[in-house]
DNA sequence: TCTGGGGTCCTAGGACCC
DNA sequence: TCTGGGGTCCTAGGACCC
């Protein structure tokens, strides 16, 4: 079993803590330049407010209704969490920290005859030590732990709602739109539509072949987690492949300097975090934009990167290379709204970057010549398997037929074969879990 | 007037190597 | 009838998530 922990309404609890006069009032946490709503109270969602709304087009309602605002205070939330989450390994040692608000758990090592009544326990401990009050979902995959979680804060009296393989959950998935479910959002939901696929029921009774034809492998896992099968397990997720800094300015700058200004902090911010996580990168980019929103001026928007001769965490090289990208991009004509940086390429140090790190990436196993004439599944696995490295986080499998190569015209070029120019190759990479679970 | 910031993974191919 | 096999690195876009 699976749990998920997510933190309610986060950053307002952040807040709450910190000032009790808040309880039981509609608040309301801005992004950036407080452009934008990032965090709503129950009784701000309660007044119709969405997530992600700016806050200039809910000003009157704000007004009216006095909702309290607040700026984010970012370094607050963070160490807020690391609270939650420190609190959480206490009870649960094997978790996943998924996001700055939630936490998957891995249950299995708990008895699941008392599993509820931990979770409760967890529930109340939690909001004793750190103030934050969290909903927890279970069940058997991270996929329906999520939609527990959301059945938690929804129809839960005590913030814990257990989600097993039931009647009950078909009822839940006959009931909720498509977008409800964990990874499919508004796109994936309308090509699911087009196929005639409506609820989550559906989906989930699907041919998982089909789907992945539609949508792609992640929608094939999907259904299979939706029918209890784990597909995606818990990772736990210590280092950052990228970092990225960036802000948007209060208003627009088309002076070089400014944006240079700008630069060098977010750069230095960067390679702070680089540093924090104990890792170099080999790779840096930074991009600018304009206002998109603005209608009168012209657009632009542009990116720059830099692979490194070597690899590095110092902020002056960072900065240096920073602003020699900026060059390239700048345009006088402009006037620029948001500029950013990013680490790419990142690697932790002291890492032996010969050994595995290389094995997961990139095609680790091309398997052809082997088969004769054959679309059957377990002779495919089994040539497969004969060969396997155990170390792989990953395979890929291909296959060909005849008609993929075009026939010489006459006997002079007879050795003259060339690759059809619209043929592609079907082919499918999963995760080595996967196949195991497959075979 | 005003519109966030930070991530991950997958696909599909091209260029190039021996 | 039956065509070479195997591999690395890179790009760029398109999804999705909180």
């Amino acid at each position: 079993m699976y749990g998920l922990v997510d933190c309610n309404n986060f950053y307002v609890s952040c807040e709450r803590v910190f000032n009790p006069f808040l309880r039981n009032k509609p608040v309301v946490v801005l992004s950036n330049n407080d452009g934008c709503i990032i965090a709503r109270s129950n009784e701000a969602k309660a007044l119709g407010i969405p997530m992600g709304a700016p806050l200039h087009q809910y000003k009157k309602l704000i007004n009216q209704n006095k909702v309290l605002t607040y700026s984010s205070n970012y370094t607050l939330y963070g160490d807020m969490s690391s609270r939650v989450m420190s609190s959480l390994k206490y009870f649960v040692p094997d978790i996943e920290i998924y996001s700055i608000d939630e936490a998957f758990l891995n249950l299995e090592k708990i008895n699941s005859l008392t599993l509820l009544d931990e979770m409760i326990t967890i529930r109340t401990l939690i909001y004793q030590w750190t103030g934050i009050p969290v909903s927890i979902g279970v069940g058997p995959t991270k996929t329906l732990a999520k939609l527990a979680n959301r059945m938690a804060k929804k129809h839960s009296s005590n913030g814990v709602y257990f989600l097993p393989i039931s009647n009950h959950l078909n009822k839940i998935l006959k009931d909720i739109c498509l977008e409800d479910i964990w990874g499919i959002s508004k796109g994936w939901a309308n090509r699911l539509k087009s196929l005639g696929i409506h609820t989550p029921f559906e989906l989930q009774q699907s041919d998982p072949r089909k789907i992945r034809d539609l949508i792609s492998v992640v929608g094939e896992r999907i259904v299979y987690e939706l029918r209890g099968i784990p597909c995606l397990n818990l990772e736990v997720i210590a280092a950052k492949k990228s970092i990225t800094v960036s802000r948007s300015f209060g208003s627009m700058t088309n002076d070089k300097n400014d944006l240079k200004k700008a630069l060098a902090n977010y750069a230095a911010r960067a390679a702070e975090k680089l540093r924090s996580q104990s890792s170099l990168c080999g790779a840096i980019s930074v991009f600018i934009n304009t206002n998109r929103f603005s209608k009168k001026d012209l657009q632009y928007s542009n990116s720059s990167s830099v692979i490194l001769d070597d690899l590095t965490d110092s902020t002056q090289i960072i900065i240096q290379k920073a602003f020699r990208l900026l060059e390239n991009l700048y345009r006088p004509n402009y006037n620029y709204k948001k500029i950013g940086v990013i680490l790419l390429n990142i690697e932790k140090r002291g890492q032996d970057l010969t050994s595995e790190n290389y094995v997961i990436q990139g095609n680790l196993f091309t398997y052809s010549n082997i088969l004769h004439k054959t679309n059957n599944q377990s002779d495919i696995c089994m040539k497969m398997l004969d060969g396997i490295n155990a170390k792989m986080g990953k395979m890929t499998l291909f296959y060909g037929s005849q008609g993929i190569m075009k026939q010489p015209k006459n006997k002079k070029e007879k050795n003259n074969w060339q690759m059809r120019s619209n043929y592609r190759s079907p082919f499918y990479t999963t995760n080595w879990n996967d196949i195991l679970k497959v075979s």
